[in-house]
DNA sequence: TAATTTTTGTTCATTAATAAACAAAAGTTG
DNA sequence: CAACTTTTGTTTATTAATGAACAAAAATTA
């Protein structure tokens, strides 16, 4: 990968941090391009070079941080690990909690729906991804079937961090662990 | 004053974090101006458009925080104040007290002497300045008594830095201006 | 000491960020 | 609703920072 100047890098940092600080304190609608750019002292016209408006930002910032996410719980994992569900479900509760005040934010924020979709589309790959290697039971290879899985499980998770993760992370694991087992969803 | 581009303010700020800590982690002389970069995350030519040297960079750092120290202990004073002593005495302890890391770091660094040399430059223009207003007993107007008074001066505030602080900075401002007291150095 | 590596200070062409200005859109106020 | 203020998105000329290259100096190593 060809190598990103380092101004762009320290801009996008100082935009980012800027926004999912915003992001935390008020309401989505309620934070315009200036309170940004102040935030992160840097002229207005620097962050349109990066981002055509602060929906976009919005967007990138999320996927940019879901792609940390999905990064960490699979990098340090062997292919056969990386799709033993159990071994990703620990390290993702883990990332939330690390970050718990961007992840907290975007979803306590009105106003934006894009990250709950986001959340459920990544879901929705990923089992697809477990039943095209045939790690899934197959008798729940339908779309209603992977719509009501997905909503299942990415409610829960969001219901986790905006009730402030009253469990840890690992009784997380474990308590969607044992339902997917009862469910008798994965192939032994 | 006119403005400064925001990213000159950005760079030197990024210079001055990343040089004060390194000389709180190793001697001046073990510091190289590529370290320097690394740590603050610039290019190495950007710091030779603000500096000529590491020297000149060790210069302005100790103008510039001296300087501030100066402007904390009379900016909020009248011009009676600012001439009493002892309303000067107790805001510069105080000042060294919340920036110890900075002061520490100078005074305990091998290889720089600029430090005390300023200390004690800035001391005499002090003295000199209350001689000119008639603060001082008159009697003490000679260049030996000034430099003796800059250097007791001096050594005793780096002494007490350099010692980690054992005393507090009400304490150090009460004892001294009780030494010149005792010496009868202030008119009344 | 000689060979080698690191650091220095400078140059260069290129790119990113800047301040300032502007009209249009959106939001707020009386 | 109209007057007003704020925010937006874009443009422009200018400046600062960048990475890369380089030879010389300094420091390190054998």
């Amino acid at each position: 990968m060809p190598k990103v100047d380092r101004r762009i890098m320290k801009t996008k940092e100082a935009i980012n941090n800027a926004f999912i600080q915003l992001m935390s304190e008020r309401d989505f609608n309620k934070i315009t391009i200036n309170d940004i750019s102040e935030r992160a002292n840097i002229n207005r016209g620097t962050i349109y070079l990066h981002y055509t408006d602060k929906f976009d930002l919005l967007d990138k910032c999320i996927d940019e941080h879901l792609g940390n996410m999905l990064n960490f719980c699979t990098s340090t994992k062997t292919g056969e690990e990386r799709l033993n569900i159990f071994h990703s479900l620990l390290p993702m509760f883990k990332y939330f909690e690390e970050n718990y005040l961007l992840y907290s934010s975007m979803l306590s924020n009105k106003g934006i729906s894009c990250f709950h979709d986001k959340m459920i589309r990544m879901s929705i790959n990923g089992i697809n991804e477990l039943i095209n290697t045939g790690k899934i039971n197959q008798e729940y290879n339908k779309d209603v079937d992977i719509q009501f899985m997905a909503s299942a499980f990415v409610g829960t998770v969001e219901w986790w961090i905006k009730n402030d993760m009253p469990h840890s992370p690992q009784f997380m694991a474990q308590q969607l662990w044992n339902i997917f087992e009862r469910n008798q969803l994965f192939n032994p």
